[in-house]
RNA sequence: GCGGCUGUAGCUCAGCGGAUUAGAGCAUCGGUCUACGGAACCGAGGGUCGGGGGUUCGAAUCCCUCCAGCCGCACCA
């Protein structure tokens, strides 16, 4: 089906382009009227004419045929109110249509650089709004027909890998993936860090075990392989638990660069780039200074001869666009490291690397902030685990379930308040604007009232209840679709725009935007729901609302799915 | 100092260059309990959209400037 919105605008746009082509219509959903076309005065100021005599212009082009009703506003907007015939025919189309709607894109090869956990050490409130965006993300893509790669960048590579292999070799291998195995990494790496602070002797032990191990000495590298392998199964365990999409292939640690680190170094000195700067290997992008105004460097090598981690970040996206041959990259990563991105781009741009047509954008997401609103640091030890986080949420959503009586085995209840948690944390971080900070609030993230996960899970359980009891009674076929109440049109209008919120979003790279969308339509949805009646409705209006029901249900859990929440059938 | 992000109701946040009263949620207060699930609904109070200029027929939105907060600014990733 073509969507409503598309199918104004393709009338629209013939309009105005009749006036002066390729004028934008400027199209959007309207308080006014069902929509308005806002692009008169725009054209009017450029044509240098009165807005009011360039809009009858527009409309004497301007052939909606049975779609709207057309009316000049104001200075010059053109308010469109669909008609009935359109409608109705719109939501059969969209009843019929398995995608309810949204256009499947042009296919593209997209990656999305998300998530990245540090091996060895926990996961915490920290990692999860890359998780958490990356992987709506991944699915809204998806959804609309690009190919995804997901990768998992892992931080498998440098330095504390010294102290944390010999602290491995100190428990013996055998307690030591014990340890790792039932996700106590935090006081693997606390009890490493300890003794590397404080015992000389392991200290120097650590440090030549870097050495070993860059070095590719073959024991340093088995027992590295096990700090890692576990850590991958550590990770997993989590993304499953959070209902994440990430898998261990999808995990392209910063190791699995090393081996080209030496061939950014040779092609960026052969194009002159690479400038030698107080003993490191640099390359100065135009643009870029330090507190002193001087230039600023991307380093690419130390001067102790170690790589930085900029040239496994060259070195990963020229793999991507050479190998992987991406369309896009989407990197998920928090804003803080938006100057050290900016500068891989440029030098990926000035060493020939990443051509044009390959969109690369870095989807910044603000800081996770405690309550004295300075951000939540790792070694602060105020760090919440992801696991704990949710621990906490499964707990309260048992707890409504059982307070709420609804009869269900110990096992249902389990997995219905597994998925309840999931929707209150994933919504939490999702819903609003990524770039802002957001002060980590627990009780705010469990909150199952008000514009949370739980409430849209709750819309959606009620529609399907409704549709249970209804069984096999009523068919779409039969549903006239007149929208004769005003709630029944507004939910109606809601459902059409479901395009728009997908495209929106991925457009932007900005989840939020799918959240505000499906929030108001759950809240369209229960305005309809109080004010008319479905089962008990007499006639093909029965149909009619089970059919407006029937969508929401649809749409609800798509949209949800969409962002990596489930919409359980009861709750 | 330079750069980036942020500043909207007590709190947490939406708001796409547009039109009367700038919207939600939480909290507060007051209501709704025999239609279909009260994790809900309805209503009330609460805002000089950080300040000041500018562009425009029109600015929370675009431009400039100032203020505040956070972040980044050479070898940790």
């Amino acid at each position: 089906m073509i969507s409503t919105y598309a199918r104004l605008a393709e009338r629209l746009s013939a309009a105005f382009s009749a006036v002066s082509e390729g004028a934008d219509p400027v199209l959007r959903i309207s308080e006014h009227g069902d929509y308005q076309a806002n692009g008169v005065m725009a054209l009017a100021k450029s044509l240098g004419r009165s807005p009011r005599e360039v809009a009858a212009e527009v409309i004497s082009h301007l052939d909606l045929a049975d779609l709207a009703s057309v009316e000049v506003a104001g200075p010059g907007f053109l308010n469109l109110t669909l008609t009935p015939g359109f409608l109705g025919a719109q939501l059969r189309a969209m009843a019929l249509d398995e995608r309810l709607g949204v256009a499947l894109d042009s296919a593209r090869r997209v990656l999305i650089d998300y998530s990245a956990p540090n091996v060895a050490k926990e996961m915490h409130v920290g990692h999860l709004r890359s998780t958490v965006i990356g992987d709506a993300l991944a699915r809204m893509h998806r959804y609309v027909g690009h190919e995804v790669i997901a990768r998992n960048h892992v931080g498998d590579w440098g330095t504390p890998f010294g102290m944390l292999i010999e602290h491995l070799i100190d428990l013996g291998e055998e307690s030591a993936v014990t340890s790792l195995s039932i996700g106590d990494l935090d006081s693997f790496y606390k009890a490493a860090r300890h003794k590397f602070d404080t015992d000389e002797v392991f200290a120097d032990r650590a440090r030549s075990r870097v050495v070993a191990l860059q070095g590719g000495d073959a024991e340093t590298r088995r027992l590295w392989r096990i700090l890692v392998d576990e850590s991958v199964v550590y990770f997993s365990q989590v993304y499953d638990l959070l209902d994440v999409s990430l898998t261990p292939g999808d995990v392209a640690g910063e190791s699995s660069y090393n081996h080209l680190l030496a061939g950014v170094v040779d092609d960026l000195t052969a194009t002159g780039l690479l400038v030698e700067s107080d003993g490191a290997l640099c390359v100065f992008p135009e643009g870029f200074t330090n507190r002193d105004g001087e230039a600023l460097p991307l380093i690419v090598k130390k001067s102790d001869e170690g790589f930085g981690y900029a040239a496994t970040d060259l070195a990963a996206l020229r793999q991507r666009v050479d190998e992987l041959e991406v369309d896009e990259m989407l990197y998920v990563v928090g804003a803080p490291q938006a100057q050290h991105l900016e500068m891989v781009f440029a030098v990926a741009r000035l060493a020939g690397w990443l051509p044009e047509r390959v969109h690369c954008e870095h989807v910044a997401f603000g800081s996770v902030l405690g309550t004295d609103r300075k951000m939540l640091r790792t070694r602060a030890g105020v760090s919440v685990k992801l696991v704990g986080l949710l621990d906490e949420a499964i707990e309260r959503a048992s707890e409504a379930l059982i307070e709420r009586h609804v009869a269900l085995d110990d096992e249902s209840r389990d997995e219905l308040s597994l998925q309840i948690a999931r929707a209150a944390i994933k919504w939490a971080d999702l819903s609003t604007e990524r770039q802002r900070d957001y002060v980590f609030d627990l009780d705010r993230m469990v909150s199952f009232e008000g514009e949370t996960g739980p409430y849209l899970q709750y819309a959606h359980a009620r529609q399907r209840s409704i549709l249970r009891r209804a069984g096999e009674t009523w068919s779409i076929e039969a549903a006239p679709f007149v929208l004769a109440e005003d709630a029944e049109r507004d939910l109606a209008l809601g459902l059409l725009a479901l395009p728009e919120a997908v495209a929106g979003a991925l457009e932007t790279s900005h989840p939020h935007r799918l959240c505000t969308y499906l929030f108001d339509l759950a809240q369209r949805f229960t305005a309809f729901y109080e004010a008319c009646p479905v089962l008990a409705a007499p006639g093909a209006s029965r149909d009619e609302r089970l059919a407006l029901c029937e969508l929401s249900a649809r749409t609800l859990a798509t949209g949800l799915s969409l962002l990596g929440i489930a919409a359980p059938e009861r709750m």
